[in-house]
DNA sequence: GATGCAAGTTTTGTATACAACTTGTATAAC
DNA sequence: GTTATACAAGTTGTATACAAAACTTGCATC
């Protein structure tokens, strides 16, 4: 594969487990060589995750991880609501048969890690499954603001009760079952 | 102004005034020349662009401007109303004073570039228009897929009915100024 | 002790040369 | 006439050296 997008998608994955805090400066020399890059090309991973919403970028002073302050974590249970259930019901209606393959592939997945017990893995196959769900829905639109909001629900389901998670994702998988009848 | 940012907002103008026609190839070599920067901060300038969603980028074949099939056209009838709604909702519950005079100020602006008769200026105002109450709506999450949809819906309302869309313009203004109180 | 300034250090930004890949074209084989 | 292959030209990708900006540290001053 890749370096530069095992690059992006390594950051991605540690964005989200919050093996990088939220807030923290990434070095681009010290990435870059981690990943056994130059900079020019690893700048270009970070350019692409400012994109997609993991992390920000300020003129002459570097990328860092995105921050979950209050406002944000109040504006996501404003908004979830409205973005899951329309993604979740454009998904029923337009997936095609190997997508919901895919996706029940990832359920199996996602179980299993659930039973080991290890909360990061869970909280990267949980992100896989609705990822899958929004991209069945083939609404590039709906897509952007979901992917965003996966970014600080990801986070969220391992700040808060990483307990109870299992409980509330066995919903989750059982309520989308329903919806792609 | 930064050579870069400039390069950014003259390449998203020309893209939304189909300047730039959807599907266009963007020679690296010759936008840099274009702007006198040299290509690696072009490049970074087309990633961004391509994070926002007005190009597209593959790897080894360049970037291009965002196509605009049959396929994009159904799925942004289909979103805009549910996006739009909620965006306006929010931008008048959360507005604050000074935001409210730049939009009033993008009006005025608006409608005296309707009256000049110059399309392409006045769909970059009503772009910056719907922009701005996204802005007001103070939520990133709805605002990723609002932009996107801008840049398909200006367009849009570039190919279609150029007299008719002066009528429309004025029934969008009445009704956010009513959402607005 | 707090503040402002200045030199040095570190980090980010840019230009350029070169490597790798893609694409178009011409030629050869079938 | 069609397909395959080799080559050439052009474009994108990467590394590196250098320029510019921001942060740090120490010192002087208030």
């Amino acid at each position: 594969m890749d370096k530069k997008t095992e690059a992006f998608d390594a950051l991605k994955s540690e964005i989200l487990t919050l093996d990088l805090a939220p807030g923290e400066a990434l070095d681009e020399a010290r990435v870059a060589e981690r990943f056994g890059l130059s900079r020019t090309p690893l700048r270009e991973v970070l350019q692409r995750l400012a994109g997609a919403g993991f992390v920000d970028i300020q003129a002459h002073r570097g990328a860092k991880v995105v921050s979950m302050d209050l406002g944000i974590m109040r504006t996501f249970f404003q908004t979830a609501p409205l973005i899951y259930c329309s993604v979740a019901r454009l998904a029923a209606d337009n997936h095609s048969a190997d997508q919901l393959d895919r996706l029940e592939a990832i359920q199996h997945d996602f179980t299993r890690v659930i039973k080991l017990g290890d909360p990061a893995a869970a909280a990267t196959y949980n992100h896989h499954f609705h990822a899958q769900i929004g991209a069945m829905a083939d609404n590039p639109y709906l897509q952007a603001a979901l992917e965003r909001m996966l970014i600080d629900h990801t986070r969220l389901s391992q700040t808060f009760y990483r307990p109870a998670s299992e409980q509330e994702t066995e919903l989750v998988m059982t309520a989308s079952h329903h919806h792609d009848e």
